[in-house]
DNA sequence: GACCAGGCACATC
DNA sequence: GATGTGCATGGT
């Protein structure tokens, strides 16, 4: 599997697809609020809580930090596991105010690497939390790998079903340019070619990646 | 009514 | 370090 292979992917599915423009979101802090909400939860469940938090003007640093935790989760409810991630949110909101000043700019102004380590010390922030936090918030090149990623990959045997998050994600950071813009419209590209295409019940269609890679998998 | 969705922390071995 | 479990709603 060698760097030319995945931007024949690359190539293949921005042909297919076309420019995304992600993440769907109004703004840097709502990006942050999302990859929370998105957790394990289908994004239509998402986009039901965002606007309940627009509804009740609670889209700001600010607004979450000085909202009581029980009420959050009454309003992020649609998107399920409501209490728990509204413990997160609380406590993503938090870091960002006391180590940034709840100001994007601030925080986007640190290093890649030491900005990954310091989400990932905060409680509700994993790998792929914080690599989206760091893309699509902060505009870093850090390569966002999820479950669609592992799943198409997978299936096109590309990578063994034991890869870790992180040998997934070098993966793609060892082979790609270091690129905002690429690696923003790759994550795009794969998770719109999982909905589409690659669910754990595949759906009907042809796969744009049909005749590329050697014929998926079950799994 | 079962199955699934853009994870994560924590318990246990 | 690997594996298992709880967290929950809404669409198919």
């Amino acid at each position: 599997m060698g760097p030319e292979a995945l931007l024949d992917v690359y190539e293949r599915l921005n042909d297919h697809f076309g420019p995304l423009h992600w993440w769907p979101a109004d703004g840097p802090f709502e990006v942050m609020v999302g990859t929370v909400l998105t957790q394990n939860t289908a994004w239509t469940n998402v986009e039901k809580a965002i606007a309940a938090l627009k509804a009740r003007g609670l889209l700001s640093p600010e607004a979450i930090a000085g909202c009581d935790e029980e009420t959050l989760a009454g309003v992020i409810r649609p998107a399920g596991f409501y209490h728990i991630k509204a413990r997160r949110l609380k406590s993503l909101v938090r870091f960002f105010q006391e180590e940034y000043g709840g100001e994007v700019a601030r925080m986007a102004a640190e290093n890649l690497t030491e900005l990954r380590d310091a989400l990932l010390s905060v409680s509700g922030v994993g790998e792929e939390t914080a690599d989206c936090i760091l893309l699509y918030a902060c505009e870093k090149p850090s390569f966002v790998s999820d479950a669609y990623t592992r799943r198409i990959l997978g299936r096109h045997r590309l990578i063994a079903q034991e890869a870790t998050y992180g040998q997934i994600r070098n993966l793609f950071m060892a082979h790609l340019p270091q690129e905002v813009a690429l690696f923003n419209q790759y994550h795009a590209l794969l998770v719109n070619l999982g909905k589409h295409f690659c669910r754990k019940t595949p759906r009907c269609g042809i796969c744009p990646l049909q005749g590329l890679l050697p014929a998926a998998v079950p799994m």
